[in-house]
Formats: structure tokens, sequence, C-alpha cells
DNA sequence: GCGAGATAGATGTATATACATCTATAGGAG
DNA sequence: CTCCTATAGATGTATATACATCTATCTCGC
């Protein structure tokens, strides 16, 4: 491709649009003979290291509108990769990984620390851990403080 | 909102997601009065930097399907913001600001301006540099080099 | 217990996004 | 010129995403 093609975009929104565009892309890509989707391996990912949470707080974790996994979970269920039960607060959805969501899981695993260990040692050590923690504390920054930015 | 439940998340795929997501409601927030989503903002910020060039080579530069622009250039075109013509090679649509667009971009400008200029001043200038640095490189890293990853 | 305001999630709607497939056009081999 | 293949973008389809609004439930003051 053109360098001039890729012109550095002034706006980080942009900036991070675009990048996580590509990003999606290559690990749609790989996770695509699993039939998973990078944001539903996210969600499994997080529900594993969770245990069970309410949608709010799994939105919460992700910075994603609650009502944005009303849709998600929905497509999710429909494998049986969730499980779900009515908290004491009887509003909430208590949700975890339901067996067949812990199989998924275990069969995605190595086929996503694929792609990571590739792009990681593409972008070497300390670039990699630099954007760990550079978008961790941008979406902190966001989340905690939106209100007053 | 409990720290707990901003975990850093393992995959720089799920990490750059939830990144744009706050930074796009963030954006959208700021861009709403003028019935501008960010997305949108890029389009006419990229025309308003290139000047003419196809749909193609638009996409490149976003690192976007270009199947996914004829949706939303479809959208900006309804508000009359984009000029069009056939190239030289005639399965080329040629696209260009319309009178309207540039309006609307200068409009929106001095909203994104101060949206930038907030967040740049509560990440700290070096951060924001090595932000706009790395996203790059990584898109970079992807898009031109993709396929052996 | 009862009513008023707050909250969790569901639903309607619009945009963003990509891939598979299709059509039209380009470009080269002969 | 003709045919074959490659490419640009349109279209069908599915998922991702958020906001406005609605319903059910909670909580608090009384």
């Amino acid at each position: 491709m053109n360098p001039s093609l890729l012109p550095v975009l002034p706006c980080m929104c942009a900036s991070f649009r675009r990048t996580s565009r590509a990003l999606t892309q290559l690990y749609d890509q790989a996770l695509r003979p699993l039939g998973l989707r990078a944001t539903q391996f996210t969600i499994l990912q997080a529900l594993s290291l969770a245990g069970e949470v309410s949608q709010g707080q799994l939105g919460e974790m992700l910075a994603m509108d609650s009502t944005t996994l009303t849709r998600t979970l929905e497509i999710m269920g429909r494998h049986g990769w969730i499980a779900e039960r009515r908290g004491a607060d009887r509003r909430e959805r208590r949700l975890r990984l339901a067996k067949a969501g812990e199989t998924q899981f275990k069969r995605a695993l190595p086929v996503w620390e694929k792609v990571q260990s590739r792009l990681r040692h593409k972008m070497g050590e300390q670039t990699w851990k630099n954007l760990l923690q550079l978008t961790n504390q941008v979406t902190d920054l966001i989340t905690t403080q939106g209100d007053s930015i």
C-alpha cells in the first residue's frame, strides 16, 4: 500500500477507531473458523475472568452500553454459551459462562494466543506493554471523569 | 465507578475496542448538537485534507472496507456534504467535499478542537503524542504486512 | 403499606462495520 | 477485436453500537 494513503490522523478518536478496525479484522479473521467474533470472544473472556456479574457490571467492565449487551448476549445465548439467572435485585440479569461457553472459550484460547503472540513480536514487547497500559489509562480517564472532560 | 470494574484487558483488540467506544462516546456527545457522528466528522476531515480521492483510496486511508463507505457516504450524501464524479476509470467514484460539506466541517472544527484540547490536557502532551504515534504504527503494521502476522 | 423518584434492562431506531456475492468496467493475451 | 481475469464499487446479510423511551422493580420517606 502507498504509505501516503496512511496519513497520521490528527484526531485521537479517528486514530483509535482506525486501529480498532485493523485489529478487529485481524482477530476476526483468526477466530472466524470457530464462528466467533472478536467482541464475542471478549465477552467470553470477561466472564471467564469475572465469574458471575450483572449485565450492567459487564457493560462497565467493557465501557459498553448495557443495552448493547442485550443484543450481543441474545446472539451468544442462541449458541448456549451464556447462563443467567435473576439477581436478588430482580431487575438484574446475573450472567456467567455456561458449559458450552467454557468449551468454546477453551477452543478459542490457543487461536487468540497465536494472534496476540505474533502481533506482540511484530510490535515489540515495550510497545505492546505501553499500549496496553496507555489504552487502559485513557479508558479510565474518560469513564471515571468523562463528565469533566 | 468501582476501579475493579475496569480490569486491564489482556487482549489488545479488546483494549482498543473498549477505548474506542469510550472515545467515540466522548466525541459523539460533543458533535451531537451538529447532527454529526465521529465517523462522519472523520470522513469530512479526511476529504478536507486529501482533496479528491476514490472511494477505495478513502477506505485505505481509514483502514475501512470500501463497501462500508458506500453506506456511510449515502447518509452523508443526503445532507449534501459529498460531491462525486466518475473517474477516468469509470468504475471509480471520485469523492470530494461539497460546499455544504465544507461548511459543516468548518462548523464542527471548533467543537472537535475543544474535545481534543481537553483530552490532551487530561492525558498530558507526552501520552498524547505517544498514542498518536503508536496507534499509527500499529495500523501500519497490520495493514501493510497483515498477511504475514 | 404507599406513593415518588431512581435504576436495570428491553425495545425501537439509526448508524457503523465487514464479508460474500454480484455487476460493470478495465486490461492484457492471443 | 475477443476472451479471460482482475478490480471498483453496489447490494444482501449479519453483527456491533448507542441513545431515547418504556416497563418492572427497587428504595426511601412517611
